[in-house]
DNA sequence: TGACTTATATATCAGACTGATATATAATGA
DNA sequence: TCATTATATATCAGTCTGATATATAAGTCA
């Protein structure tokens, strides 16, 4: 108890909701849940072939397609299994950001080099928030449609308000810089 | 190249402001870079006689020391090796939040159990802003005694201005879900 | 002074996870 | 028809964490 791999945890999530493969589970990781959580392949594979194997899901092929596609579906011992994790108090909320710690070792670099990673990152941050924006919408609309939806929105609403901040704060940075540069 | 382990740059970018032994690497973690990254005394030992090995660092004991402290410098190679690896671009920013996470997941908990994760989340972030605002305030008033503070300081402004948007997000959280609960 | 706790200090390791790579088929499009 | 992209599963070397072990110094309280 209380040593649950997020891995499965991520899994049994997403199984909760709808039926899935491996490939369409790294999809939710790379869409719906990139700004905040992700995962490879190498750990949603072998995690699927561990919860057939510990009874929390289970494994067909899809016959109608073509491919070999492998559909899992969740069993209620792993419906079990997540509602008892989610009980569970929050481990760990963290942040590794590599423009941070290369803007941290500013003093290493010229001021030019410094202020293009906070461009870039300003860059990043601007092409993600059409996306946002547009779930953000869409979600609105359909509110009453899924009692996934409203907390799929909050996870939005979280993105767009921190990427404002970020876009803020890259402003702020950069004007400090060029003020304060050598 | 491009290969460069991100824990040698951390390591060698703390060398490069002064040497320092690897406890207190760890204690620079966990207090100033803490906000936007982290590393485990399972990597930081290692790393270090890595480092040494590979001649981007230097050991020395301590001799006016009591304890056996082992302290590294870093080398004009290490130097450069850090210079080299700012020049690139950021690989990744990456927020991992499982408290998200467990929101996501929301229709599988009580709206209880929901708003304690968020309200767990807001108290995390509140304990943490009077260190940020102190180190904000120290350093505004000693800017000029160190190149690097002006940098240390914009990571401060990061932490300070997205804290305060999280904090912004839960209060609003916390309402849709008691106006849009089951 | 002795007993206890906390801080300092280094080191190792099982296990989790990433990023890269391999392989193969279906769909798209020019 | 040929090339490219998307779908789909799988594996693995190497990175890093979290836990644990060990030992000493410093502080605390009676």
């Amino acid at each position: 108890m209380a040593n649950e791999k997020k891995i499965d945890c991520v899994i049994l999530g997403l199984l909760s909701h709808e039926e899935l493969t491996g490939y369409e589970i790294k999809k939710r990781m790379d869409t719906t849940l990139k700004y905040f959580w992700s995962a490879s392949y190498g750990s949603i594979y072998p995690a699927l072939s561990d919860l057939v194997n510990r009874g929390l899901a289970t494994k067909r092929e899809d016959k109608e397609n073509k491919r070999n596609k492998l559909i899992y579906t969740i069993t209620d011992g792993g419906r079990n299994y997540l509602k008892k994790w989610l009980t569970l108090p929050v481990e760990k909320d963290e942040l590794r950001y590599e423009t941070l710690l290369k803007l941290f070792f500013g003093n290493e670099q010229d001021i030019e080099q410094v202020l293009s990673h906070i461009k870039l990152f300003e860059e990043k941050i601007k092409k993600e928030l059409p996306y946002l924006l547009g779930a953000e919408k869409v979600l609105k609309d359909c509110l009453d449609d899924d009692i996934a939806h409203k907390y799929y929105l909050l996870t939005v609403t979280f993105g767009l308000k921190t990427y404002r901040t970020y876009l803020e704060w890259c402003e702020e940075a950069k004007k400090f810089l060029m003020e304060n540069g050598e």
